[in-house]
DNA sequence: GACGTGAGCGCG
DNA sequence: AAAGCGCGCTCACGTC
C-alpha cells in the first residue's frame, strides 16, 4: 500500500486544496499538482526539484527528466525508487517558471508536515531548487556543487540530509561520462550513508552548556593558571575583535576563549571595559604565557590568531600546530566550504550559532572597525566559546580523515599560511599623497569626459526613445542604445546567454568612436574605482597597506588576495599601470625586487606528464617550443630566425600561439575554437614577406574569398593539432590517463600533495594539477627565503605574492645576498625538497632604483 | 537598506 | 564531440 500525502492520483487540480490558498501562484490547468508518493521502506524521503518538471514530462512523473536513470542506477543497488523511498517534490505545483523565495517556503510547509507524520529518518534533496527551499533560512550560498555528498544531522528536522545533484544534469550532459561517474559516487555516498548512519535520535547533540563563561577575575587567574601548571598536549583558542584587521589605532581583542577537552571551552572578555587596568594586564600576561607555553596551538585560520595575538598583544605564539581551516581545504576543494560556520553545521548541525553576534562583527565604516563592543557581553562569550568547542572538535575529526597524500600538501600551507601572516603584517608603502591627488583627478576627468560622451548624436538618440539619457557604465543601457536604438548588430551573447554583451571586445569591433571612447572610459573608471579608491580605503595608520594572503579559498590549491587584490593590479595596459602602480613604493631607502618563474606552466607539464619532447624543448635553450609550433601554425617555415624575434610580426605569431593554442590545447580546447581566437588576432599580422597572414594564406589555399580562406585556415590547424598531439604523444597520453583516473576515482592527485575533486570537466582535470601545483612550487620557496631572511635579521622583508611571483622590499645594501638566497631556494633547494621536479626550474628578476615605484620597475640585465 | 547576481575586467 | 582554467572587485540592478 503506497503511503502518500494525498491521493495517489495522478493529478489534483490545486483549486481544490486549501494549503496553497496562501501562494496565489496562478495554477490554472496547466498547472497540476502531484502528491507525494512511495513507501518509503528505507525511511528517506526524497525532496525533487520541481521547476525543471513539467507536468507533460514523459521522462518521469516526480522526478522528472532523468527519472529513468535514476531508477536504473538504484536499481543496480537494488532499490526501487517507489518502494524504498519517498519522494516529494520542492513544490507541489508544477510551473515552467521559476519560483520565488515566497512560494518556495509556503510549499515548504507539505514537506514539514509529510516529516512530522512519517518521520523519515533521511532526506535526499535531488537538485538546486530542493537545496534551496530546504536551507534558505539558514544558509546563503545555495548552490548544489557547496552542498552535494555531504550528509548533515540536521537536528532541527530530526533527519539526516543528504544534498547531490539532480539526475537530470546527468542527462542533460549525456555524452560526458565524467559527469555520469561523479554523480553515481554521489548517489553511493548517499546510499552508503543510508545504511551506515545510526538513527539521529542517538547521536548526541552538541551542548552549549559545555561553554563555561568567565566574567569573574579570579576565575579567569585561576583557570589560565590551571593551563599554565598542567600544559594540556594541545590548545584551540579564538579571538574576537574589533576588526579584520589590526593595524589601525583602537584595534582590540574583546574576548578570547579556549579548548582543550571534548566537552569543556572556557570564554572570558579581555579588552573590554569590564576589567580593571590592574586586572588586564594581570590576565594578558597570563595568556601571553599559555601563547608561549609548550601545548600545540590549535585555531581556525591560525594565520588570523597569529597576527592579533603579534599586533595587539606582541607575543609570537609559539608551538603552531593545527590549522582548522586549511585543514578543511585540505579535505576538500570545494569553494565556500572553509568557514567555521559552514563546518560546524555540515559536521554537527549547528545551525546559526553566530546569528546573535554576526551583525556586531561586521564592519560599520570605511575603516574597518566593527560594533562588538556593544554586543551583549554573555553571548558573545558564548559564541567564542562554541567557535572553540567546534574547532577542537574539527580537529579531531579531521585528523583522522587525513592521508598522508592530503597532509603533504596540509603541512606545506600551515608552513605558508604563517609565512604569509609575515608578509602580511610587514605590508606594502604606499604613496598616500598621490593615490589621494590622483583619485580626485581621475574624478573630475570621468565626470568631464562623461558629460562630452552624453553629447554624441547615439545618446541623443536614446534621449528620445527613452525620455533620459543613458548610464555610459550600464551594460543595460549599452546594449539598449546600441542594438535596439541604433539597430547594430550584435556580435556576442553574455555568458549567462540572457543579452547581447557589450565590453571592449564588442565594442572594439562596433568600430565607432563613441563605443571606443565608452572603452576608454570604462578602463579609467575600472582603475579609480578598483584599484586607487581601493588603496586609499586600506591604507593603515603606517602608511602601508597590508593584503590579505589566503590559502583555504581556491578550488585549485593555489592562493588567493585581497583587501585589496594585490595579484590583479593592471600591468598590460600602459596607462592604467601608470596610474595604479605608482603609488606601490619601497619602504624609505629600499627597493623593489620581484622574481617569477619563467614558463612555469610548460615546466609543470613536464613534471606531470614526463613527456621526452616536451622535456627535451626545455633542457634546450637554444630551441623555442612556442616557435616551432608557431611556424607549423602559420605555415612559416621559410621564415627567417631572426623574424620570429620581431616585435610587431613574428613575436606577436608567437606569442599568439602560445596563448591561443599551446595552452588551450593542454587545458581541454580543439582546433575550431584555437583557430578562431588566432585569426581574429593575427590575420592581419605580417610575415616576413612583408604580406598580412590572410594575404598568406590566400596564396597557400588559392583561394579567393575571405570565408574560403578562413575555412581553408580553420582545416589547418586541424591538421596542426594532428601533428602537434602525435609530436607530443606521451602528454596526450598522459592526459587521457589523468581522465581515466578521475573516471575511475573523482580524484585529481597533486605532485605536491592535495587532490581536487567534484566535478571536474576534461579542461579542469588538466589545468588544476598544473595550476596548483605550479603556485606550490613559489610557496614553499617563499617560506623558505622569509625564514632564511629573519634567521639572518635582514632588513629585506618578502611583501607579496602573485601567484608565481615573490616581490620583495630590498634593503640596497643586502641586494646582492636577496638574490642569492632566493635563487638557490627557489631553483635548487626546491628540486631537493620537490623531487618531481624533474627538469630546471628558472626565475626571473625585476627591480625598481632606490625609493621608486613599482611603475618605474625594469627587468635586471643578466651578468 | 541589505543582499545576491550578472556583467565586466584586472591578474596569473 | 568539444566549454581553456583559477581568482577578487566594482557597478548596476532586482528582490527581500
Amino acid at each position: 500500500m503506497t503511503t502518500s500525502f494525498f491521493d495517489d492520483d495522478d493529478f489534483v487540480t490545486t483549486s481544490t486544496d486549501h494549503l496553497c490558498v496562501e501562494c496565489r501562484r496562478d495554477v490554472k490547468s496547466l498547472y497540476k499538482k502531484l502528491p507525494a508518493t512511495g513507501n518509503g521502506s528505507l525511511k528517506t524521503l526524497i525532496i525533487a526539484d520541481t521547476p525543471l518538471l513539467l507536468p507533460e514530462s514523459e521522462s518521469g512523473k516526480h522526478i522528472g527528466d532523468g527519472e529513468g536513470w535514476f531508477k536504473d542506477q538504484l536499481r543496480k543497488h537494488k532499490l526501487n525508487l517507489i518502494e524504498d523511498f519517498w519522494i516529494i517534490g520542492t513544490t507541489l505545483c508544477r510551473s515552467r517558471s521559476e519560483y520565488t523565495k515566497q512560494e518556495m517556503s509556503l510549499c515548504f510547509s507539505n514537506i514539514t508536515k509529510f516529516i512530522k507524520e512519517n518521520k523519515p529518518k533521511f532526506v535526499i534533496l535531488l537538485g538546486e531548487h530542493a537545496i534551496k527551499s530546504w536551507f534558505m533560512t539558514r544558509f546563503s550560498n545555495l548552490t548544489q556543487e557547496r552542498w552535494r555528498g555531504l550528509c548533515i544531522p540536521d537536528f532541527e528536522r530530526g533527519v539526516w540530509v543528504i544534498p547531490i545533484y539532480h539526475p537530470y544534469y546527468v542527462i542533460a550532459n549525456e555524452k560526458n561520462n565524467l559527469i555520469q561517474s561523479q554523480y553515481i559516487r554521489d548517489l553511493e555516498f548517499a546510499i552508503n550513508c543510508i545504511k551506515t548512519k545510526p538513527n539521529l535520535k542517538n547521536v548526541t547533540k552538541p551542548d552549549f552548556n559545555d561553554v563555561v563563561i568567565m566574567k569573574d577575575y579570579d576565575q579567569v587567574i585561576s583557570e589560565l593558571s590551571y593551563v599554565l601548571e598542567k600544559p594540556p598536549k594541545f590548545i584551540c583558542f579564538d579571538y574576537e575583535t574589533t576588526g579584520l584587521k589590526p593595524y589601525r589605532q583602537g584595534h582590540k581583542i574583546a574576548s578570547i576563549s579556549y579548548c582543550y577537552d571534548y566537552h569543556k571551552a572556557f570564554s572570558f572578555p579581555y579588552q573590554y571595559p569590564h576589567w580593571k587596568p590592574i586586572q588586564q594586564k594581570q590576565i594578558k600576561l597570563k595568556w601571553c604565557e599559555i601563547l608561549q607555553n609548550p601545548s600545540l596551538k590549535i585555531a581556525h585560520n591560525i594565520k588570523f590568531e597569529d597576527v592579533w595575538s603579534r599586533i595587539i598583544l606582541q607575543t609570537n605564539p609559539a608551538h603552531w600546530y593545527w590549522c582548522s581551516m586549511i585543514a578543511a581545504h585540505s579535505l576538500d576543494n570545494r569553494s565556500k566550504y572553509t568557514g567555521l560556520k559552514f563546518q560546524s553545521f555540515i559536521n554537527w548541525g549547528l545551525p546559526n550559532y553566530d546569528k546573535e553576534i554576526k551583525p556586531f562583527l561586521e564592519s560599520v565604516d570605511d575603516r574597518g572597525f566593527n560594533r562588538v563592543m556593544q554586543a551583549p557581553l554573555n553571548k558573545l562569550l558564548l559564541y567564542g566559546g562554541i567557535d572553540s568547542l567546534a574547532t577542537f572538535w574539527l580537529y579531531n575529526y579531521q585528523k583522522g580523515a587525513m592521508n598522508p597524500h592530503i597532509e603533504k600538501g596540509f603541512d606545506l600551507f600551515v608552513e605558508g599560511t604563517l609565512a604569509l601572516a609575515d608578509v602580511q603584517i610587514h605590508g606594502i608603502n604606499v604613496d598616500t599623497a598621490y593615490y589621494r591627488d590622483t583619485h580626485i583627478e581621475l574624478d573630475n576627468r570621468i565626470e568631464k569626459t562623461e558629460k562630452e560622451l552624453l553629447n554624441y548624436e547615439e545618446c541623443k538618440k536614446f534621449e528620445k526613445a527613452y525620455g533620459r539619457l543613458p548610464n555610459l557604465g550600464s551594460s543595460k543601457d549599452l546594449e539598449l542604445m546600441f542594438f535596439k536604438v541604433l539597430k547594430l548588430e550584435p556580435i556576442k551573447l553574455t555568458d549567462s546567454g540572457k543579452n547581447n554583451a557589450v565590453d571592449a571586445d564588442v565594442m572594439s569591433k562596433l568600430n565607432t568612436p563613441l563605443a571606443k571612447a565608452i572603452t576608454d572610459l570604462a578602463r579609467i573608471k575600472k582603475v579609480n574605482g578598483t584599484y586607487l579608491l581601493q588603496f586609499i580605503k586600506e591604507i593603515d595608520d603606517d602608511g602601508r597597506i597590508h593584503p590579505f594572503y589566503d590559502l583555504s579559498t581556491v578550488k585549485t590549491y593555489r592562493g588567493s588576495s585581497n583587501g585589496p587584490n594585490f595579484q590583479n593590479i593592471p600591468v598590460r595596459n600602459e596607462e592604467a599601470k601608470k596610474i595604479s602602480r605608482s603609488g606601490i613604493i619601497p619602504s624609505p631607502g629600499h627597493k623593489i625586487l620581484d622574481f617569477d618563474y619563467g614558463a612555469i606552466e610548460v615546466r609543470m607539464g613536464a613534471c606531470y606528464t614526463k613527456d621526452p619532447v616536451l622535456i627535451s624543448y626545455i633542457m634546450d635553450s637554444s630551441t623555442d617550443m612556442h616557435r616551432d609550433t608557431a611556424m607549423d601554425i602559420f605555415s612559416l617555415r621559410k621564415a627567417p630566425l631572426s623574424f620570429w624575434k620581431e616585435k610587431k610580426t613574428g613575436n606577436k605569431l608567437r606569442f599568439f600561439t602560445k596563448n591561443g593554442f599551446v595552452f588551450p590545447e593542454w587545458y581541454g580546447s580543439y582546433y575550431k575554437n584555437c583557430a578562431k581566437n588566432i585569426w581574429r588576432e593575427c590575420s592581419e599580422i605580417l610575415t616576413h614577406e612583408g604580406i598580412t597572414i590572410k594575404e598568406h594564406f590566400k596564396r597557400i589555399s588559392k583561394l579567393n574569398g575571405d570565408a574560403a580562406v578562413y575555412e581553408y585556415f580553420v582545416n589547418h590547424v586541424k591538421k596542426v593539432e594532428e601533428a602537434y598531439w602525435k609530436k607530443f604523444k606521451v602528454f596526450k597520453q598522459w592526459q587521457d590517463n589523468q581522465y581515466k583516473y578521475y573516471e575511475e576515482t573523482g580524484l585529481v592527485k597533486l605532485l605536491s600533495g592535495f587532490e581536487c575533486k567534484g566535478y571536474l570537466g576534461r579542461n579542469e582535470i588538466v589545468n588544476y594539477a598544473f595550476q596548483g601545483t605550479a603556485f606550490h612550487g613559489l610557496l614553499w620557496s617563499l617560506t623558505q627565503i622569509n625564514a632564511e631572511f629573519q634567521e639572518r635579521q635582514m632588513l629585506s622583508k618578502v611583501i607579496g605574492q602573485i601567484h608565481d611571483c615573490c616581490v620583495i622590499d630590498t634593503h640596497p645594501k643586502e641586494e646582492k645576498l636577496v638574490r642569492q638566497i632566493s635563487t638557490d631556494i627557489a631553483t635548487k633547494r626546491i628540486r631537493e625538497y620537490f623531487k618531481w621536479i624533474i627538469v630546471p626550474l628558472i626565475i626571473e628578476w625585476e627591480e625598481t632604483k632606490i625609493d621608486e615605484c613599482w611603475y618605474s620597475k625594469i627587468e635586471t640585465r643578466e651578468e
